[in-house]
DNA sequence: CGTTTAATTGAGGAAAGTCAAGTGAAGTGG
DNA sequence: CCACTTCACTTGACTTTCCTCAATTAAACG
């Protein structure tokens, strides 16, 4: 674990939905959270550490000192039972490091080069004790990560392999475009086993998948890590679940 | 929505796993987290409220006022795509009622006859900044929330039926016992299609999982909510998934 | 006690998993 | 700079599991 002293500018900084502010139910806009003050008053807290690609940040279990803050580059957090497991991909200014007892409750590798701060707890939990406003923000963090969790776990329950690919890509797109629409190119910083522990399926499943959304022309392979959506309307109504059978196009009804 | 304007002695109570609070990782106790003067003090913003079986009390996208703490019963949060899909059951001491912009993120019926205080957002807010150390206590539960929600994604990542099931089972299980080990029958109180939703499998699935759970004697069924675990050891070595098929106990060796 | 709803059971088929081989890309060292 | 090793991904054949549809039984409710 490779650390460094530096003081970035700006410091932490989070982002997420809101709860509580109204907005367009469609569109759910990505805010940053904290304001230039609470971003200043964590830096003082905050040292930033870089992890080289497959670098092991913590393990579950371990005792937990830290709370890390993504500047840059994309982390998994999973954990191993039996089966290996992705909860969730991390992206620059999410928060990840959650304890459970004082001790880590999953593992977390980064998936690509990763910059970040390193939070001390003891310290985090000073901070936020003396100011209300920041405290807020961390739980409407907190609520934006339990939603998305919860949308990771609708994915998880479909049955189709197709519905579970289009709604990984929308969620992937979703996290890299920051709410707005988006004609761009998504890019999947992590490999065809990665996908396939997060979305619950084999690889080999995953990569038939990924080939037969190509086939149909709602999806365009550029490269292994480059997707781009050709098909907005027909990658949605997969995602929705809605089609009785995603493999054969029974255009008639029932 | 029938409500009341009684104020329950005592006020609203949270419980969870403490994410600081060094403790035995295989236990996970579940503690009270408010003290009584910070129950006392929301009880003051709180009025109680009753819920029939199978009565609404919110719907997804409605604009949200008010977030829920159960007092008795077990409410189920769900979210209706093409799949009704169950998000959570909730239990006394649970907080419900996730907001996204304003609005409630998922729908709630009562499973059975529910009790709860309802808490106003705008004043659970002014309660909240006026009080770090309750603000506190709600990132814990929050963080509690997250770490079940991502429980339940393991669950729904899961192959086998039986694995499945018996992680659903043991969930139960902790969340009834609040976290003793219990040699005591366990309580369903939703229906098989509820089960179904949760753990994602079909109805029919679920019936004939419950029934070769029976048949190898790792549970046995008093009636259709009332399970007592007979065999714990074959339990966990199912939910962790370990055993290569489930069904044929093929000892032989890979 | 009859009606409605919930749960079980059975048969058949479809989808994804597993095992195994093959292809392609990327990185390494001569 | 190019052959070679390695790793990631793809593809194929076969098996398993669970879903679907349908009929039946059991429980809940008036």
């Amino acid at each position: 674990m490779a650390k460094a002293r530096t003081n970035h500018p700006g410091g932490p900084a989070i982002r997420a939905v809101d709860p509580w502010l109204p907005g367009n139910p469609t569109t759910r806009q990505l805010h940053q959270l904290l304001s230039d003050e609470e971003r200043a008053q964590l830096a003082t807290i905050a040292t930033i550490v870089r992890f080289k690609k497959g670098e092991q940040i913590y393990s579950e279990g371990e005792h937990a000192n830290t709370i890390f803050n993504i500047i840059s580059g994309v982390v998994k957090a999973y954990t191993s039972n039996a089966t290996e497991h992705i909860t969730a991909f991390l992206y620059p200014q999410d928060l990840f490091g959650l304890l459970e007892e004082g001790r880590y409750a999953n593992s977390a590798v980064a998936v690509t080069p990763v910059t970040a701060y390193a939070l001390p707890t003891s310290a985090l939990r000073r901070e936020l004790s003396k100011d209300a406003e920041l405290e807020f923000h961390v739980i409407a963090k907190l609520c934006h990560e339990l939603r998305q969790a919860q949308r990771h776990a609708l994915l998880l329950a479909q049955r189709h392999a197709l519905t579970k690919l289009a709604m990984f890509l929308e969620l992937q797109e979703h996290l890299q475009t920051s709410g707005e629409s988006s004609t761009a190119e998504i890019y999947l910083p992590m490999d065809r086993k990665d996908v396939a522990e997060f979305v619950g399926m084999s690889l080999e499943a995953v990569s038939r998948g990924f080939r037969d959304l190509a086939a149909r022309r709602v999806i365009r392979i550029r490269d292994r890590r480059h997707i781009k959506v050709v098909d907005r309307g027909a990658l949605e109504s997969l995602a929705d679940g809605s089609t009785p059978h995603p493999l054969s196009v029974r255009a008639a009804g029932r």
